[in-house]
DNA sequence: CCATAACTAAACATGG
DNA sequence: CCCATGTTTAGTTATG
């Protein structure tokens, strides 16, 4: 039996064992970031990214602005009932993450050069990206930690390596676990890319693409978007954030991305978070799950490395925080295709997944939306 | 109603 | 002693 674990030991499954190097960030000075929020509002940057990124290997997207900022910016400003107020001057706001503490740390972990953070940066890129939580309480730092300790998904890596300040360890993502993080994420972040497999309630307008199709062809699934989204997200965002050397953060919390409560203080508690929550149980699933049923990693490696390997998926981070193209897995067509048959498709692509990130986008828009509101009002029902 | 997952809070230990 | 970090436990909430 070959070694399915690519263990830790050599140091954080990257081959390179992570160094402190970025271990002093700039913690949370970073909750500005005005410029341009304006220009940020179409759909143009989603579609060309969705594109690029996607449509048959163009590993370098070429982000025109910040990622799902802009997502449902269409239509954020007038949030209906409940939604998070808007900072007029177009800064962030400082909207709840639908992400999963795991998720966020994932990501933090994911960013850093060395795909290993201390707890110090984690706080660091978490209030970066998500300054919901510089207004909150600092509970949330215990969650974190709780995460980290009780995650398996993460690993405690010594810094012995000449980290003058160092307290604590670094942490990185365990590599077994990471298809199930990925995993986690895609079924994260747009619940309504769901509506791509599920036929919609109202019938499908004369906009809405052949998705099945153009998902099949794509060879990934309707899924698979989510993730692609959100690592085009974190891959395409202007200024390429980890704690060490964010110019321009990506703005997660941005209403438009991800929104929900807006209102640290009042609704910290993540487990309120009906959108979270529809979207993570699946995921988690993925994660928690196998953390506390005990069941042996490389079992659930396995399991989780149907759709694709986790030692394929290595390939696809490099060093500069998350390459993701989308994971390799058994696809559908056979590849290697001809440059031709393979530019017949890209055009195919683009003009379908033009439309299908409209609609993606739309959808999650109104659910989140719809979901916000929906869990505030459940939550006021309870109280 | 139950199981599960995510989150929060708190206590405690350890080390700088 | 203080603080950051790390672990553990218990409780809450939401969902399937």
């Amino acid at each position: 039996m070959p070694e399915e674990r690519t263990g830790l030991r050599g140091g954080c499954g990257m081959g390179t064992l992570p160094e402190a190097e970025c271990a002093s960030s700039p913690l949370a000075t970073s909750v500005d970031r005005a410029e341009g929020d304006e220009e940020l509002t179409n759909l143009n940057w989603l579609h060309e990214n969705l594109l690029q990124n996607f449509t048959l290997g163009g590993p370098e997207a070429q982000p025109s602005a910040s990622p799902l900022l802009d997502i449902e910016g269409d239509y954020g400003d007038q949030g209906p009932s409940g939604t998070p107020p808007h900072d007029r001057m177009g800064h962030a706001v400082k909207s709840k993450p639908p992400f999963s503490f795991s998720l966020l740390i994932y990501m933090a972990i994911e960013q850093s050069p060395r795909k290993s953070l201390p707890v110090k940066d984690i706080y660091g890129w978490i209030l970066e990206h998500f300054p919901y939580f510089s207004n909150a309480p600092t509970g949330w730092k215990n969650s974190v930690r709780h995460n980290l300790s009780l995650n398996k998904c993460f690993r405690k890596v010594d810094r012995s390596l000449g980290k003058a300040n160092g307290k604590g360890s670094l942490w990185c993502v365990d590599p077994e676990y990471r298809p199930n993080l990925i995993q986690a994420l895609k079924k994260q972040h747009f619940p309504a890319a769901h509506a791509f497999c599920t036929p919609p309630a109202s019938p499908p307008s004369a906009s809405s693409p052949p998705r099945h199709l153009l998902l099949q062809s794509c060879s990934f699934k309707e899924s698979d978007i989510d993730a692609a989204t959100a690592m085009m997200l974190l891959n395409s965002a202007p200024g390429h954030h980890d704690p060490c050397n964010s110019d321009v953060p990506l703005d997660l919390s941005r209403p438009d991305s991800v929104l929900v409560s807006s209102d640290p203080k009042q609704d910290h508690n993540y487990s309120s978070m009906a959108l979270q929550r529809c979207s993570s149980r699946s995921s988690s699933s993925s994660l928690s799950s196998l953390d506390e049923d005990g069941c042996d990693r490389s079992q659930s490696v396995r399991a989780g490395s149907e759709g694709f390997h986790s030692e394929e998926d290595m390939d696809l981070w490099d060093d500069k925080g998350m390459q993701l193209s989308l994971p390799r897995r058994p696809a559908p067509i056979k590849w290697p295709m001809s440059k031709r048959a393979r530019h017949e498709i890209k055009v195919e692509l683009d003009e379908e997944l033009k439309e299908a990130a409209g609609s993606l986008l739309h959808l999650a828009g109104i659910r989140s939306c719809t979901e916000g509101s929906k869990r505030k009002s459940t939550k006021h029902h309870r109280k």
